[in-house]
DNA sequence: TAGATTGTTAATCGATTAACAATC
DNA sequence: TAGATTGTTAATCGATTAACAATC
């Protein structure tokens, strides 16, 4: 099924598009779509569109299109999106908490399972019905909970610290929300949410001087 | 001082992230850096990195390196993060909230005055000392407070709704927390931090087929 | 001066677009 | 069948790396 070329992560990116694209329009009739149709809905060419989905498999009709709901199953296979992600929050601030009542995730098959700190004052409260734990719990609640995600809330000082008692505990994948970058192990995936970063970009596009640039 | 090349959408994200790192180095009394450190430390091949700071000017000393302060404003400079942006937050939820306790963006001069909501129970409470105001208040406080950049914090259903107040209150720069994409006149800027597309990204890099990659 | 490191051009590598034969 | 659109190869474009002369 899967070509041992490697895709780049421009593709990545887009395919997680054209799947939230796809759950979008799932609730019209439209059944299938042509990559010009899409392309042109999206903003991305057409010859991309099928280089994109030519990566991960052959799954379009020719004269025809793409069958939206075998589109989505593919790519959802593909990201491995189709499948159940327990995560935890380390950080049960602000952001943890924010993050912890927010369905969406648990929507898409990704549910918090708990909440981690340090401050006994947040311990054992509730939030959206997910349980603020101990720190010191967090090894045999991971094994206990089968949970494949931490989730990096935490203030800079102790993102490293955090990052590695993480790893230590076997996980393998960190979603990190902090104002840093983290080192870990090859085994181990990283996905940065980094807001400066974010917000630093938007202020160059609106940098007067230079007026070019489409994202 | 300009070159009119374009740079690249990969040179400013590294721009950010350069910036970034020199900060927190910022502290040390190291005042001197070659882009052979600086790509150790951070990963990225001296060659791309001389590359990067040509693109916006020359500021290096050859047989000696970066001089850390210049290099911090030049990037700064280019990025326009050297002058105030006030911004305001459309809808005043978890996020919105979340987004109005962190301190973090006024430090680097970007503040937010204001959080706008339609829900009454929450026009007039405060948060983080700024207050929730009723979203007809929007065309004046824009004005008055010389506004430039709105977050958006909205459920999907009404986001190009808001989008389109945005715009046509003049705003110029919209970071864009929602569910989905917006559409935008040209001379406005959009910058998205989509949530599901990084957590389906990380996703991908953990699904056990695919065992390549470096983020 | 000798050593080091930039600035910059050339070479390579990778990603996007164009084109078209295959085929539904 | 004729028309449409895919799958895929070739051409182009852009970004990264290598190399080295310029110079501090």
């Amino acid at each position: 099924m899967e070509k041992d070329k490697t895709i780049s992560n421009t593709t990545i990116r887009r395919l997680t598009k054209y799947y939230r694209y796809i759950e979008e329009l799932d609730l019209k009739e439209t059944s299938i779509i042509s990559s010009y149709t899409l392309g042109k809905m999206m903003g991305i060419s057409p010859s991309l569109i099928r280089q994109d989905f030519n990566a991960i498999g052959e799954f379009g009709r020719q004269g025809h299109g793409y069958n939206l709901d075998t589109l989505k199953k593919e790519i959802g296979e593909f990201l491995g999106i189709n499948k159940i992600h327990n995560m935890i929050v380390i950080g049960a601030g602000n952001l943890g908490q924010t993050l912890a009542n927010y369905d969406g995730f648990a929507k898409v098959g990704f549910p918090i399972k708990g909440l981690f700190d340090i401050n006994p004052k947040l311990i054992g409260m509730k939030i959206n019905g997910i349980e603020i734990i101990d720190l010191d719990q967090l090894n045999s609640f991971i094994k206990d909970n089968n949970i494949d995600i931490g989730i990096l809330c935490v203030r800079k000082h102790c993102v490293q610290q955090m990052t590695d008692i993480l790893v230590d505990a076997g996980i393998k994948g960190i979603w990190n929300f902090s104002a840093i970058d983290i080192d870990v192990p090859d085994d181990v995936k990283v996905e940065s949410v980094n807001f400066s970063n974010s917000l630093f970009t938007l202020s160059y596009l609106m940098n007067d001087k230079y007026t070019n640039q489409k994202s």
